[in-house]
DNA sequence: GCGAACTAGTTGCTGGTACAATCAACTAGT
DNA sequence: ACTAGTTGATTGTACCAGCAACTAGTTCGC
């Protein structure tokens, strides 16, 4: 590995770690979602009407199967979201937005929206969104 | 926000996801240290000979000050660091590394590198890696 | 069909992290 | 020097995540 190499990886995991500080601590000031239920309903919104399942939702993926239980069950305490039985395989369920949830996801996303347009996305060229874009996207594929 | 600024989030994020699960994994099955340990070790490796400051490390910053002292206890509990009186302000201290600690961060370092080059490094063209090193120090600089 | 291998999901346990409160030491204003 | 306010570091508490072990349902090979 070169000397550059280290230098990107390091800021890699500073940029990371400084940008999902500040927008957990913006999302909890204003009574958002934190970051990763956040992004599990956007998942769960986006599946089929139908609903989701808890393994798609690992594989997509920032927690394993055992963390996609308790979110769920969390999510599942707070009524924002409900697991019904899927019909063509009774080990799984399928996991969907309840009312609440959607109202919530609806409420919540504009500010985090905000928040990640001013931290991450803001102090960048349009050149720099290109390429880190696809970028991002090959190693998260090659990687996970 | 944009629909390619949000890709370039959402895809920023599972990159970071994927690639330290896999390099947590990696350094575990190699009996090498965790990714956050190396991480504090070679930060205090770089600092001045008389040592460097908590605070300092957790600026620099993937914890809270109190993660600094936890991980610290935890660190110096195995012999890797030592923890000095501060002469100039007797609130804070001054931490260095054992030589146990300098050894294992050697031992350790060839195959933590090793996996980065595969798993971060070696997708990404130069050109990809000289954009995205500039690009996020300029954003954890901002957001940290 | 029927048992073996596999898969989806859950649970006990352990370890790590943040937040808030606390203590001690430094700094500034009087 | 005395007090007020700030800063470096630590501790109590609660929560969150992963691993490994487990249950229940599915699929494959014979």
């Amino acid at each position: 590995m070169t000397e550059a190499e280290a230098r990107a990886w390091e800021a890699f995991v500073r940029a990371y770690a400084a940008t999902s500080h500040v927008l957990e601590r913006a999302a909890d000031t204003r009574g958002g979602l934190p970051l990763g239920e956040h992004f599990l309903l956007v998942q769960i919104a986006r599946g089929p009407e139908t609903g989701v399942r808890p393994m798609d939702l690992a594989d997509l993926s920032l927690l394993t199967r055992s963390g996609i239980t308790r979110a769920l069950d969390r999510l599942e305490r707070d009524g924002l979201v409900e697991r019904h039985e899927c019909p063509s395989d009774k080990r799984g369920a399928l996991v969907v937005l309840t009312a609440k949830g959607r109202h919530l996801l609806r409420r919540s996303a504009p500010s985090h929206i905000r928040a990640i347009a001013k931290h991450f996305a803001e102090p960048l060229t349009s050149h720099e969104l290109t390429v880190i874009t696809a970028a991002m996207e090959r190693i998260a594929d090659t990687a996970g």
